[in-house]
RNA sequence: GGUCUCGUAGUAUAACGGUUAGUACAUCGGGUUUUCAUCCCGACAACGCGGGUUCGACUCCCGCCGAGAUCACCA
């Protein structure tokens, strides 16, 4: 069976640049009917975050990306929290001592910093094996321990890069438990690994470098050698490094208060870096676990483009209202809305969402889109003097349009988009005006916004009462 | 600096060694009786460089250049 799992460390909220390493795994394991983990790996108390899991498990959650093992759910490999598996880890650790693949270290870091420099004068790589102590005491708390390495090659697959291989002067002592009794990454990961039963090790490719220690590690220890998937990274937008919070890569919260949808987000980012060889762009989760490949992840770094993950919102937007119909696409829309349309009827919001849609790119852009529909806009006759078909017109002249057109208005009876239609075509006739003049002037006085949808169509949402209101106020203000 | 990885239009990408190098976003132009958007049509635009191998190279090999990762008691 395939186990995966996303193991983030709770320093704070998940960005753009690391969700993608939750959505693979879970998209393997979904599609092999396997099992995906979610890891809590907070071993580090300092960078520790409060609230920071709960940020973690809900970004998931609203993603859609549910775990099968992890916090919340429980799990027969628990806990799932590091913090508490210390018992675990040393455990493990007692096994490399008495195999000698393991000692404390008493050397003291600023002697360790000495080394350190005393390698770089000398241009040569700093390898901690080579400074180990000779006489190493027996480990009890307060002393880090560290590997023994041993300097040989490794070759490995990697399900992404390829095949590798490293020689030995990568191996090194890496300290597997700190002084504070906590276990690194390092040492961590790959004991959580085998106890939870992980198969694919899905991550960055920042920790293609330490591959090779970590498979010594699996070796000392006698464990079997996950398939290893290294995920390479999401360029910020205006560098080629690694998406990152100081970017301003946005929390994922951030895109869904924007109004962005879950549906969208997680197209976006699956196919940032991974196709499955067509031509198609928008995938439900089900095709994307249907269709999702180690194989044909990109190998090279993708940079993130905002702008096409707007244009994908809109493609998502459009096709719930369109697909699941107005309900549907409104039961989305919550908070979205202008505080003005908190009075308006459920219904009639509905009817607004129904003519504006299609012009959405985020859901938040009903705030300033619809405002005009739940109150009146505020007259503002710049809109008119600017305008380059009614700026040609005397004041006189645009009276004497309103005046027409409220009064054709008023006649209709059945006040609906084909009767408005009707009487705006009249009105053309009957004015002898182009449809760009006379329809500019109707429609900036209706909405005083800078775009808006058909202008039939917007009357009719706006009632009668309403539009004739709007365009007497406007007619009487010039 | 050592080690490792990557390199097709501005961006994301496609192309069993043989195609006018395809698609999408963006940009620009046009169409759908106003605007904005949707939708449709069109345009611009790419194989990092240099050597090989081959009848033929974006594709295979080598070198160079460029970009990135990593060298923590952070993950």
């Amino acid at each position: 069976m395939i186990v995966t799992r996303f193991a983030p460390s709770p320093t704070g909220y998940i960005h753009i640049g690391n969700v993608r390493s939750a959505i693979y795994p879970y998209l393997l394991a979904r599609q092999n009917h396997g099992k995906m983990i979610l890891r809590i790996e907070d071993t580090d108390r300092a960078r520790y975050v409060e609230g920071a899991t709960e940020l973690v498990e809900d970004t998931l959650e609203w993603l859609g990306l549910n775990w099968d093992e992890g916090p919340i759910v429980g799990g027969d490999h628990g806990p799932y929290f590091q913090s508490e598996r210390q018992e675990i880890y040393h455990d493990w650790a007692r096994k490399l001592i008495a195999k000698g693949r393991a000692y404390a270290d008493p050397t003291p870091s600023d002697q360790i910093e000495k080394y350190r420099e005393q390698c770089n004068a000398s241009k040569t790589p700093f390898l901690y094996r080579n400074f180990r102590p000779t006489d190493t005491p027996e480990w009890q708390p307060g002393i880090p321990l560290r590997f023994k390495a041993e300097p040989k090659s490794y070759e490995w697959h990697d399900e992404v890069m390829g095949d590798m291989h490293a020689g030995p002067e990568v191996l090194d002592d890496i300290i597997l438990i700190k002084k504070d009794g906590y276990p690194t990454y390092n040492f961590a990961h790959i004991v959580d690994d085998a106890e939870m039963g992980v198969t694919h090790v899905m991550r960055g490719v920042e920790y293609l470098s330490s591959t090779p220690n970590y498979l010594a590690l699996y070796e000392a220890l006698d464990l079997p050698r996950p398939k290893l998937v290294s995920l390479p990274h999401i360029l910020a937008p205006n560098s080629n490094k690694k998406l990152g919070k100081r970017d301003g890569a946005k929390s994922v919260t951030e895109y869904r208060q924007d109004g962005i949808l879950p549906e969208a987000m997680l197209n976006y980012l699956a196919c940032l870096g991974w196709n499955d060889g067509t031509e198609q762009e928008i995938y439900t989760k089900e095709e994307l676990i249907a269709k999702f490949s180690l194989d044909r992840i990109q190998n090279s770094g993708a940079r993130y483009d905002e702008t096409k993950l707007l244009w994908m919102n809109g493609q998502w937007i459009r096709s719930i209202f369109d697909e699941q119909g107005p309900e549907a696409l409104y039961a989305r829309t919550e908070g979205f809305w202008p505080s003005v349309a908190k009075t308006h009827s459920e219904e009639y919001k509905i009817k607004v969402l129904s003519i504006l849609y299609d012009r959405l790119r985020a859901l938040a852009d009903l705030r300033e889109m619809s405002a005009y529909f739940f109150s009146d806009p505020e007259i503002n006759l710049d809109f008119l003097i600017n305008n380059k078909f009614i700026k040609k017109m005397s004041e006189a002249e645009i009276e004497s349009l309103l005046k027409t057109t409220i009064a054709k208005l008023a006649s209709i009876d059945a006040w609906d988009a084909d009767n408005l239609q009707q009487a705006l075509n009249d009105l053309l006739q009957e004015t002898g005006k182009k449809p760009a003049e006379l329809f500019s002037l109707i429609r900036i006085a209706i909405s005083f916004a800078p775009f808006s949808p058909a202008l039939n169509l917007t009357m009719e949402v706006l009632g009668k009462e309403i539009a004739l209101a709007r365009l007497n106020a406007v007619a009487s203000a010039i």
